[in-house]
RNA sequence: UGUCCCAUGGUGUAGUGGUAGCACAUCUGAUUUUGGUUCAGCCAGCCUAGGUUCGAGUCCUGGUGGGACAACCA
């Protein structure tokens, strides 16, 4: 107990709203100071950005406060769901570093659920509609009209049990037939217009097989979840707040001591140049638009997790923006500062051209090779070194060199003396063009005391270029992942096919690079020219050694400023 | 012509009724063998009108603006 006050105090000032809420719970022994949470996803799809802020509220409050938090199964619909999906879920949420208390299946439900239904039916506050979907609906009235009173609400209680029976066997066909709860149709809250809780399907659960015929809905089947396992705190994103007084009534309907489950919800995630909707992120997939659910650039933990993000980059986001009620946009930059951030302590460096042009060390003795020495991250000294050859012949980058450069261009160009990254001082003295202009080979002459290491090394250069030996060099496919969409909000326009925002396919080069194993940085350019410091990291379902530029962690695109400057 | 939720710099978030902080983004400068990192700094905010109060971002009321709700989805 101290040492939840001890947390207490120190994170007072910190607390989100639903911490404010658990700790009144936990001052006031609500539920015998119990704290139970659970992520209840439906396995309908790949868990995504939006999914880790529920799993880090919905973990994050049992672990903060010495409770547990469950994993379940929102199964109640089977033509949706797959057992791809339940595995997928469970590796994501073990990648971001979480332990479930158990695993439990809405599924494993539904003899119990079945025998609440049969009792509110008892209890007459259940009947059996056999109307169409359309004649329903249209009895529903509007969100301010008052609905109309179902013909079939007043059968008698034994025919609805009946007929509830045959709704089970396989004798009644989907759509003729439904469960309702009879509450009120001239409720201002549209879900207490004597909401449906069960319905006939008729394929196949995955994990259920063809027990059942009759399914029970979301608002039938989640608050009566969350009551059968002991949840104390039922944390949603905002569009369930409206759910929340059917929840309440459902509950109160069926519990039977003092325990109680309640529903606290929270803002959702929305990132620019993001979408986040499960059905806009299948249709991709099915439509091959990516190359999967992992695919580099969908916004999904896995998609993020190839691309090279850490679970600790997504955890510090997460902790970044915080849990209101309050439905904004959240700028993907913030994201990306996140990755940045963990990656730059973590990650070793490499150095890569990826459009290479030939730099010819004029005066440097052709056949030599000298081993240099390269840090492998500047952030952190355990990491070590390794060694790279120094030849007279080398490739830098092409954009590295500008003949006629504008003042600000601290890179080569004739006359300016650059330093070759942990090798040399040169100056540039000259090119060569083919007959289209375009440079075919640069000259430069090295200053041999400035060899890394020597003191005339510590000259003041304004320029540090990348380079790699034209001879001892490794070739690697590139791709240059962009976001995979390319305007700011991609949600905004409703009508248009979002597809048509998706950015062109990703860019494959070809280039010599020298590389590590695993995640590393490495100068690159991106395919808008502009030139930018960014994350490779090697996509580990590829066996033969491509990068994945990680373009959205790149850093500052001072340079392409720098010439729309000048210019 | 309904019910519910929400409103603090460009963005996101803190603020027991008592000096409105922080981060990202932008911009400026310093350091730097990555135009990265790091460091310093600039710019910029309580939707509105009343009320309660010695005192309101905070409490109350009315506006305004945004969002959710009319699936046999979750």
């Amino acid at each position: 107990m101290s040492e939840i006050n001890n947390i207490t105090e120190e994170n007072k000032k910190s607390l989100n709203f639903i911490e404010v809420i658990v700790e009144k719970d936990l001052a006031e022994g609500k539920n015998d100071r119990r704290i139970q949470t659970r992520f209840p996803p439906e396995p309908n799809g790949y868990l995504h950005i939006g999914h880790a802020k529920a799993i880090c509220i919905d973990f994050g409050i049992a672990q903060k406060y010495g409770g547990i938090c469950n994993l379940r199964f929102d199964d109640t619909n089977p033509v949706k769901e797959d057992v791809e999906y339940v595995d997928s879920i469970m590796e994501d949420i073990k990648w971001l570093g979480y332990e479930w208390g158990n695993v439990y299946y809405a599924s494993d439900y539904f003899p119990r659920l079945w025998d609440f239904a049969v009792e509110l039916i008892k209890k007459g506050k259940a009947y059996i509609d056999e109307q169409s979907a359309e004649e329903i609906a249209r009895q529903k009235g509007t969100p301010t009209q008052a609905g109309t009173e179902s013909p079939f609400r007043n059968r008698p209680v034994e025919e609805s049990l009946s007929l509830f029976q045959k709704m089970n066997t396989g004798e009644i066909e989907e759509g003729k037939m439904v469960l309702r709860a009879k509450i009120d149709m001239a409720s201002s809250n549209m879900h207490f217009r004597d909401p449906i809780i069960y319905r006939v399907i008729n394929h196949p659960h995955h994990r259920t097989g063809t027990t059942w015929k009759a399914y029970p809905m979301y608002d039938f089947a989640h608050g009566e979840s969350d009551y059968f396992e002991g949840v104390t705190h039922s944390i949603c994103t905002l569009e369930f707040v409206v759910h929340r007084p059917l929840y309440d009534w459902f509950i109160e309907e069926l519990r039977t001591d003092g325990y109680r489950p309640n529903q606290y919800e929270f803002n959702r995630l929305n990132l620019t140049y993001t979408v986040m909707s499960k059905r806009k992120l299948l249709q991709l997939v099915k439509e091959n638009l990516v190359t999967g659910w992992d695919d580099p650039r969908m916004p999904t933990i896995c998609g993020y997790r190839r691309r090279g993000y850490t679970p600790e980059s997504i955890h510090k986001f997460i902790d970044k923006i915080g849990y209101t009620k309050y439905d904004g946009v959240i700028d993907v930059s913030l994201l990306e500062y996140a990755v940045r951030e963990d990656l730059n302590a973590k990650a070793p460096r490499i150095s890569a051209v990826l459009d290479p042009v030939k730099l010819i060390i004029t005066n440097y003795p052709e056949g030599k090779v000298e081993m240099m020495e390269a840090i492998n991250n500047p952030e952190d000294e355990s990491m070590g070194s390794h060694e790279i050859e120094f030849t007279k012949e080398l490739y830098i980058e092409r954009e590295d060199f500008m003949e006629d450069a504008p003042k600000k261009f601290f890179r080569m160009t004739p006359g300016q003396e650059v330093r070759l990254k942990n090798a040399y001082i040169v100056k540039c003295t000259g090119c060569k063009k083919d007959e289209n202009g375009i440079i075919q080979e640069i000259y430069a002459e090295y200053d041999p005391m400035t060899r890394s290491g020597m003191p005339e090394s510590n000259r003041k250069v304004k320029g540090t270029l990348h380079w790699v030996s034209a001879e001892y060099n490794i070739q690697a496919e590139v791709r240059l992942y962009d976001r995979l969409f390319n305007v700011e909000n991609p949600n905004e326009d409703k009508d248009k096919d979002f597809r048509e925002l998706l950015n062109p396919d990703s860019l494959k080069v070809l280039t010599n690079c020298r590389m590590e194993k695993f995640v590393v940085t490495a100068k690159a350019y991106d395919n808008f020219q502009f030139q930018r410091l960014g994350y490779f990291n090697v996509d580990p379902d590829s066996k033969s050694g491509k990068l994945i530029f990680n373009r959205t962690v790149s850093l500052k695109d001072s340079w392409s400023k720098i010439v729309k400057n000048e210019n």
